[in-house]
DNA sequence: ATTAGCACTCATTAATTGAGACTGCCAGTT
DNA sequence: AACTGGCAGTCTCAATTAATGAGTGCTAAT
């Protein structure tokens, strides 16, 4: 369905009502609007409008009797044709500036919770962020390092200067050797490819080396996921105390719904990772989403990146939200992350 | 004060009334404690038993006529003299073990995060952990593997096969050459010594080594933290939603107050590696926590060892728990993840 | 095309009431 | 002396009712 031909006043009606819901979290009648607004139109006037808007699916009343709040087709289209990204105060564009600069070079988990933090106390809403996605990095180089008994760190590093380490147990029957030799063949072969391509095609590639299958299984391994993400691979959630206080979520059961999702963290990392994975800001509002226990939320995500790789930062909240200022903070905390990460 | 002297009338009372309230979370009358623990008194008789109990301050009244909730103290009481521990169901002891021992080898943070999970959901609390304290690890090596240009990861072994690294940002100034040299006379003096004791006094043992100032600031600096547990010495915290439906929760204000504290981790971190420091159970309830946000709640906690480095782990929920079962639950836990981390 | 006016619908709030849960205390009983 | 039955008094909680008022849809007039 098309809204190109909405009329100049339903597009305005159905702004203002939007504008006035978000503040106030109460139906917003006509009265409202022809007044607040000056729109130099009577209440009974803006009552047809209205009735037309909700004819389309874009507002809706709770009861009869009250005012019309906005559906999600309703944020959808203010969204698409309507929003005009507020301009971040020099206040806050300084804070976040701020908070990301002083955090620099200290390990990429540090940097990431502080955003979610700045972004969850800046926006009163979740502020949430997820690690580069490794997989798409490309290998500069693989070491191991023999910790114990049994115990190795394979340390991956990455082009542009990221790295992780996971802690592998060997059988202990492998020799130091054999695993030296691994080492050479890894980095003789894989460097140049991305950790994604790596972990698909590695069978084939150690094919012809003659090297102990115990070891190589240890690679191929989808379980031990050296070639993932995994450990730092965390999606950080900040701000629930904001959501606690929201009205939508007065209801406990609903309360405790959402919450479950932020903690479980896979099924969000999911949607972070499938919805928010194209450029620029992405907007998912209600319904959109595909988590059920969060179809009153709406995400306001973007990506970042950090040496060639990108992750996802953003901000969850009730579909109620302010659309027009979390486009700009995002957007604004995204490139502010990007630059801190990027240059040395 | 001491409460040795209560009778044994007095003692039963309390026991059962708080067994009662930690089912039902309503205040308790005489009459139920008359009838349904078949004390062979009256009601009459329990209300004077009560009176006394009150003037102890080990129960009070939330209002005239209504029944009795304990207190603080009365939960001492009940845990110091009152207590038995109640044994494990088979399941739950199973589906502990099984937890605990299908994770393990995959890396000390995927297992604590299991670890508390199963926490949370057995003992409908919230489950946390703590990774072991680094600080008492004996160093057995460190080495440096460059990463990029200025980027150097430095990863800390330690005896028993825990292992840590960190990204470190170098001046570009620096020589490979040098850090070799310095990871060679690190491993020279370093190595049987704690990592605690390699922070305090770092600085005087490399007094005479002649390494570049500029490459010894590295390492004394406390704030790019190598020789302390930073990166994995996170709080994992499991079952939130737990608490949301307790009725001491019904208050947002209180919720929220809770949730920060949960979130913002830093204290909580604090908080229990301070009161939970030593040997076996501890039981920390209401005021005795320093935080005040969560004066209405208790934790339950134990450590476990891992290779010689001790970690916590333990429940937190509202002063009305079901101490004698959680004791059982979380002592099991606790040896159960020490078995598991010390077999290889 | 607008708008004023009006009847009608519901949600929300406050006030009132009644029922019920306990207690404390006293007087009587064992 | 220890216990108990009984009773008056207190306070919470749930249910009911009534009043208020916000907001709509429709119609007739401008």
């Amino acid at each position: 369905m098309s809204f190109e031909n909405l009329n100049e006043r339903e597009r305005k009606v159905l702004e203002h009502l939007i504008e006035h819901y978000v503040q106030t979290a109460d139906p917003v009648g006509s009265r409202v609007i022809a007044n607040k607004y000056r729109m130099g139109l009577s209440p009974a006037t803006i009552r047809n409008t209205m009735q037309d808007l909700e004819e389309l699916g874009l507002i809706k009343q709770p009861h009869t009797s009250a005012g019309r709040v906005p559906t999600d087709s309703g944020y959808r289209v203010f969204v698409d044709m309507l929003l005009k990204p507020a301009p971040l105060t020099k206040n806050e564009a300084a804070r976040i500036k701020e908070i990301i600069s002083s955090r620099k070079g200290r390990g990429m988990d540090i940097i990431l919770g502080q955003t979610s933090k700045i972004l969850g106390d800046i926006t009163s809403q979740l502020g949430v962020s997820i690690a580069p996605r490794f997989e798409e990095g490309i290998l500069s180089r693989i070491n191991f390092i023999p910790v114990a008994e049994g115990k190795v760190l394979a340390v991956v590093s990455v082009k542009s200067g990221l790295a992780h380490s996971i802690l592998l147990e060997i059988e202990s029957s492998i020799q130091i050797k054999e695993l030296q030799k691994m080492e050479q063949v890894l980095n003789e072969r894989l460097p140049g490819l991305t950790l994604g391509d790596i972990r698909r095609t590695l069978g084939e590639r150690l094919a012809d080396t003659g090297l102990s299958p115990r070891l190589l299984k240890l690679f191929i391994n989808p379980e031990i996921d050296i070639w993932v993400d995994d450990p730092d691979q965390k999606i950080h959630v900040t701000g629930t105390e904001n959501l606690i206080s929201q009205p939508e979520f007065a209801d406990r059961e609903k309360l405790t719904e959402v919450i479950k999702i932020l903690e479980e963290q896979n099924s969000l990392k999911e949607l972070l990772l499938t919805k928010a994975g194209g450029q620029g800001i992405i907007i998912t509002i209600g319904n959109e989403n595909p988590i059920v226990g969060i179809k009153d939320c709406s995400m306001v995500t973007s990506t970042y990146q950090a040496g060639g790789i990108s992750g996802t930062i953003g901000v969850i909240g009730p579909t109620r939200m302010p659309y027009s200022k979390l486009v700009s903070i995002v957007e604004f905390t995204a490139r502010s992350l990007t630059e801190a990460l990027s240059d040395s």
